[in-house]
RNA sequence: GUGUCCGUAGCUCAGCUGGAUAGAGCAACGGCCUUCUAAGCCGUGGGUCGGGGGUUCGAAUCCCUUCGGGCACGCCA
């Protein structure tokens, strides 16, 4: 169905033409003065200069116009130009009435029969996931759920760092503690010991310790490069190894994602495109896009509109090693091939933007890529602490994302538990525990989606786990309030349902209403710019909206039993729409809090 | 140096396809629980929208300039 302020605008427009005007002058916008009305049109002063006609008497035209309008119950010209407007009961009534008669609320959904990949997460394996990881996970998800309800057919793929000298230090590190492991027996051909031979615990200490090593020590670093090559050279022990750990690994993410709510469809990895690396150089060269530049094989990537500099596009080392760039662009010749999605989203740090421009103009300008698929790239801000530098422990160090989940759901346990007492509740020690998992997890991926993507910001223990205002738990109550009484409306045999809706009862439903239809642009707008940030501000006034309204309005009491069952329907349809948009969001609502 | 993002209330941020008195939340202060969850609702105070020019009937919003900050600029990812 069409948006609202679409529709009105049309029947704006028509009035602009009617009254000799202009029909494009008819956009309508929500008010900036609720005081005044509810939405205006400021159309009659843009069309002054074009008709050479002071704004107020062309305003007064359209006003004119539009009388015995069913859309519009007051239209007023007031100076210098604007048009005042209050949109009809009867047609807000209906058009809320149509939202609730469809399963996605009236969305039309663009996204039908073509795909999309979403590139998020991006751990690397061997280490462990920190703050860092959080943001790529969180939004990541949420795009990809925002995409896939416009009816896309959407890959979520974690991508991850399973291929580079991380793994060639961790592989050279196991053999120096523990030479004797077949792995790293030439001569064996058996089967190799099913599971791995450390822990993740483990490997949270190898890596670092590797890592510094490899620092400080020229002939260490170069046994780890060489463990590396063996590893990508196929050799058969190598491999095992790092199959093996690659399942630790994975194992113990999922979980962690799994925590957060967040799940992918693919576990590739850079890995992955390893073995289409050879003929695609190879392919390069031959189109001749690819050169020998200071050693190194580049395509240039240079545009004549360019006004900054834009280094080449870089294809392998001087020494002949393949890099990121080269794995990203085997990923994305794959993904076209296996998916023919009309947009590849990635999501990584803000840093790497002038990175990927340069990968995606390269797979556009070689051809790995069709021209109108849209690499898209969302670089998000970094996650500071309340110093607005990046995010330390007390200690200093990165703080795990582990440690950060548990930080908020313990404090939010202590709250629940209080305000148990305080309502009187008595959950059991089970379900209060579950309940602040899942507030908690509301807290942290609220309070990170509610800002925009690009921007830094702060990740303030305290604040996220206030839940006051605009936070998620302010969400998840205003659900859980709803809930509370469609659960009480059925216990007294009533039975809800959001076809029962027959008026507008009184300016809290009606604005409500309103917040209600805002819907559809905030989740066109929200997909097409990859931007969370716009359904969380959706969801803030509807919630608002919503607790103004029950504040106003008694529902279980109502005696008029229509009037009841059309309030009832109400609270029906914003439960559905917010639990739909906390859905895209990425997390859920309790029976209770 | 080149490019890019940002600078809005004490704090954290919206608003930025130009419109009427610049909005929220937190913090501060004052009301509202015998009635559907007070994690709520209602209200008060608080801003030369970094500075300066320009375009316009109208600029936080567009353009230029300047100051301050972040980030990136071929063999890392």
């Amino acid at each position: 169905m069409k948006k609202l302020l679409e529709l009105i605008s049309e029947e704006m427009g028509a009035a602009f033409e009617k009254a000799g005007y202009d029909k494009d002058l008819g956009k309508v916008n929500i008010s900036n003065r609720p005081d005044l009305c509810e939405y205006q049109c400021n159309g009659a002063m843009a069309g002054a200069k074009r008709f050479g006609k002071a704004p107020i008497m062309i305003a007064n035209d359209v006003a004119a116009a539009l009388k015995g309008s069913k859309t519009f119950s007051e239209v007023n010209a007031v100076a210098p130009g604007f048009l005042n407007l209050k949109i009809a009961d009867e047609f807000l009534l209906n058009y809320v009435k149509e939202m609730a008669a469809d399963k996605y609320f009236g969305l039309n959904r663009t996204g039908e029969g073509e795909s999309i990949v979403v590139d998020y997460g991006g751990p690397n394996v061997a280490k462990p996931l920190h703050v860092g990881h959080l943001r790529s996970a969180v939004i990541g998800e949420s795009v990809k759920r925002i995409q896939r309800y416009m009816g896309y057919k959407v890959i979520g793929d974690i991508h991850s760092g399973d291929w580079g000298l991380q793994m060639g230090l961790v592989i050279n590190e196991i053999k120096n503690r523990m030479p004797d492991l077949p792995y790293f027996d030439d001569s064996f051909t058996g089967e190799y010991p099913e599971g791995a031979p450390v822990t993740v615990h483990d490997l949270e200490e190898i890596y670092p310790t590797a890592s510094a090593k490899s620092k400080e020590d020229e002939a260490y670093k170069a046994k780890a490069m060489e463990a590396t090559k063996k590893l990508q050279d196929g050799v058969r022990g190598y491999r095992a190894l790092w199959e093996r750990l690659i399942a630790i690994s994975n194992a113990d993410m999922k979980k962690i994602y799994d925590s957060l709510n967040v799940h992918f469809d693919l576990w590739n990895g850079e890995s992955s495109v390893h073995d289409r690396i050879p003929a695609m150089v190879k392919y390069l060269k031959d189109g001749g896009y690819a050169y020998i530049s200071d050693g190194a094989l580049v395509v240039d990537v240079k545009k004549d509109t360019d006004t900054k500099e834009m280094p080449p596009c870089m294809i392998l080392k001087s020494d002949g090693a393949s890099l990121y760039n080269t794995t990203d662009l085997a990923t994305i010749q794959q993904r076209v091939e296996d998916f023919k999605p009309s947009r590849i989203i990635y999501l990584t740090d803000k840093r790497q933007e002038l990175y990927f421009e340069q990968v995606f103009r390269c797979a556009k300008k070689t051809k790995l890529c069709p021209e109108d698929t849209d690499l898209f790239h969302i670089g998000f801000g970094t996650v500071n602490g309340k110093d607005g530098k990046p995010y330390k422990t007390r200690s200093g160090g990165v703080p795990k994302l582990q440690d950060l989940i548990e930080e908020i759901t313990e404090e939010m346990l202590r709250k629940i538990k209080e305000n148990n007492e305080s309502k009187g509740y008595n959950a059991t020690e089970e379900e209060a525990k579950k309940t602040a998992d899942i507030v908690g997890i509301a807290a942290i991926k609220y309070g990170d989606l509610s800002n925009q993507p690009a921007k830094d910001y702060v990740f303030d223990v305290d604040r996220f786990t206030s839940f006051e205002g605009d936070t998620g738990p302010y969400i998840l109550y205003t659900i859980v309030r709803i809930k509370s009484i469609l659960a009480r409306y059925a216990e007294n045999g009533g039975k809800a349902s959001k076809d029962n809706l027959n008026g507008v009862y009184g300016e809290a439903e009606k604005d409500l209403m309103k917040a209600l239809t805002a819907f559809h642009g905030t989740l066109e707008a929200a997909a097409a710019e990859c931007a969370p940030n716009k359904i969380c501000a959706f969801i803030y006034d509807l919630a608002n909206a919503f607790n103004h309204f029950y504040h106003e309005t008694q529902i279980l009491s109502e005696t008029d039993e229509t009037k009841k069952a059309g309030l009832i329907a109400m609270l029906v349809l914003v439960k559905e729409v917010l639990e739909t948009c906390i859905d895209l969001l990425g997390f859920e609502a309790p029976e209770r809090m």
